[in-house]
RNA sequence: GUCUCGAUAGCUCAGCUGGAUAGAGCAACGGUCUUCUAAACCGUGGGCCGUGGGUUCGAAUCCCACUCGAGGCACCA
């Protein structure tokens, strides 16, 4: 039985004339503060019932409640407190983390169900840059989540691999790049020639007219064209690799847009089987009007195809290669309509499936306010920031811990771990202004606070020279570790909202809290005191290393046993 | 113009399905390393929760209007 399920029938027998089970349930909420004890009942509601002042139904029926389950049961105000047994729960908890250890928290919302996450998805021959690290982090981190609850997460990394861009690309390469330059350093060398393809295309408008030449060229296979399309996509894949690895993220699928070329025919002829296709102005569209949208551009009055045909093409074929239950797309905020106007013309295909497809929309990143745009060469390179963090790291352990094994991988999780955390610790849907200092901090509310924390309890567990697992009494009454331990009992709560939510920091602020409180509890108690309660402190502190380990991996954030 | 998202301390943000004095971090100031790593801990100051209405016993939270900011609004993705 739950702890709310006992105050629930604690409340029962005195208001069960006025109030069911599951009424009583509905008004149950938690104290602002543990010394207004662990669940609190409200009396305003009972305040028109029995025509007294809620603070006098506090008052009388406080005294009635059978108290056995409890440390106290105490009327403040017009609430009625219920302290939970300390020790009782103490024991039972530790237990069980202790014995699940990392499947602590796991549950089975899933049942096996694979779900698809669209993410990261970078442009080739495009550095990869802040906004994509935020769909890239974000999605690997949902797929983590989504796992812990039951769920086959298929992470697809959907490239940017097609469009007129490799005409642009083409022809700024032939006028002024080289062999030589793209090899030595890929993906710099070729952003400069779009770079400068959009500043000379102001002045030279038939630049425009060559690169459009280029692209049907290419879609057409002529040999140069994809020769070069090839080349551009593999030297750029293995930069876009080094990232990944710094990350420590692997993707189960790398099939582009370039991918789905030959399936857009077929997914033309269902709309036009179906009737749904519509000219205007010259274009091939589908009516969104009974949705509230526009219409979704099929063919372009050239008879190209677009975004969305390519895109429907994708989510068939997604459906059609793993039955998913669901389907992610972590894409920006920008694109709402885009993703609404997707599922409005596969439900007008007849795909009930189309209520299982969920845009994961993100905030915008700035610099200055303002937004970045890879065309004018305002971009922030991901590398840097995450070279730059790492090089701080290693900065810190050399005066903070210059003895330290492994420098520099701790020095990589930590600078990784801080770029990361910043990243996810916040709601998706927030916008943030690039700030390198805030990005690369190491303390307050950070990843390497959560991760220091941990190499606290680690060193601790480390000098106790005690197996835990010897043990059988787990009772740790201890006023001071109460805040410590009822958090440890709210993990797998937290794990099903942020699955729910597709809410990644749901975890992030989860453990900033455990880290602050656990930080506080050791800071003002010594563990390694030789007294009857030392075995449950060091449970209690195994724990908290238990679970803010798998915090930090359900955000692919590395902790470091010493830093 | 229209739609979407947002507005809480100097800055960056929490505040779960409306509830007990609105909380953190950073920045400022002041304490704590012969004792489990000071990337930490403790303390001080700082807020008509954008504005105006409404619903409710009770609103930062729900509804309406307005102001301001960001983004989208068919032949880019």
């Amino acid at each position: 039985m739950n702890e709310q399920e006992l105050v629930v029938q604690a409340l029962l027998p005195v208001l069960k004339d006025h109030l069911d089970a599951a009424a009583i349930a509905k008004l149950i909420e938690v104290p602002k503060t543990s010394d207004l004890g662990d669940y609190a009942f409200p009396t305003f509601t009972l305040a028109k019932i029995f025509r007294q002042a809620p603070q006098q139904i506090a008052a009388d029926l406080a005294p009635k409640i059978n108290a056995d389950n409890f440390e106290k049961v105490q009327a403040v105000g017009p609430y009625i407190n219920f302290f939970l047994d300390k020790a009782q729960f103490s024991h039972q908890l530790l237990q069980t983390i202790l014995q699940q250890a990392e499947h602590y928290g796991d549950a089975n919302l899933g049942q096996q169900g694979q779900v698809p996450i669209d993410m990261s998805s970078p442009n080739i021959a495009k550095p990869i840059s802040m906004g994509h690290l935020r769909s890239t982090v974000i999605g690997n981190s949902l797929a983590n989540i989504l796992t812990k609850v039951g769920y086959k997460p298929v992470k697809i990394n959907h490239l940017g691999d097609w469009g007129t861009q490799f005409g642009k690309l083409i022809v700024g390469y032939k006028k002024w790049g080289s062999e030589a330059a793209v090899k030595a350093d890929p993906i710099t060398n070729l952003l400069k020639y779009y770079v400068k393809f959009h500043q000379e295309d102001q002045a030279h408008p038939e630049l425009d007219d060559e690169a459009r030449d280029w692209f049907v060229k290419l879609e057409a296979g002529d040999d140069e064209a994809i020769k070069l399309w090839t080349w551009f996509r593999k030297v750029s894949l293995q930069e876009f690799m080094k990232i990944y690895d710094m990350l420590d993220i692997q993707f189960d699928s790398y099939k582009g847009e370039a991918f789905y070329n030959d399936k857009m025919a077929e997914v033309v002829q269902m709309l036009e089987d179906k009737k749904l296709l519509k000219k205007s102005q010259g274009a091939e569209i589908v009516d969104l009007s009974a949705y509230n949208l526009n219409p979704a551009l099929i063919k372009k009055s050239d008879g190209a195809t677009l975004y969305i045909t390519r895109d429907l093409a994708a989510a068939i074929y997604r459906k059609r290669t793993y039955h998913f239950v669901q389907s992610l797309y972590v894409v920006g905020n920008e694109q709402r309509d885009h993703f609404k106007q997707l599922k409005a013309v596969l439900k007008e295909m007849g795909f009930d499936w189309a209520d299982d497809i969920h845009h994961i929309p993100f905030g915008l990143i700035t610099e200055n306010g303002k937004k970045l745009s890879t065309r004018q060469g305002r971009v922030i390179l991901l590398e840097n920031v995450l070279n730059d963090a790492v090089d701080l790291a290693h900065k810190q352990i050399d005066a903070k811990n210059p003895d330290l094994a492994n420098k520099d991988q701790v020095a990589n999780d930590v600078g990784i771990g801080a770029v990361v955390f910043h990243d996810l610790k916040n709601e998706r849907l927030n916008n943030f202004d690039f700030n390198l200092e805030d990005v690369v901090r190491f303390e307050g509310e950070t990843g390497p606070y959560v991760q220091y924390t941990n190499a606290r309890a680690q060193s601790i567990l480390r000098k106790a020279g005690v197996d835990l697992k010897q043990q059988t009494d787990y009772t740790l009454a201890d006023r001071s570790a109460w805040d410590v331990l009822k958090q440890l009992a709210e993990f797998p709560d937290m794990i099903i909202r942020a699955s729910k939510e597709y809410e990644p920091s749901v975890i992030a602020k989860y453990a900033l809290r455990l880290a602050k409180n656990f930080n506080k509890y050791y800071a003002n108690t010594k563990v390694l005191v030789a007294d009857a309660e030392k075995p449950a402190r060091l449970a209690m502190v195994a724990s908290v290393s238990q679970v803010l380990t798998q915090s930090l991996a359900l955000l692919g954030v590395h902790a470091p046993k010493e830093m």
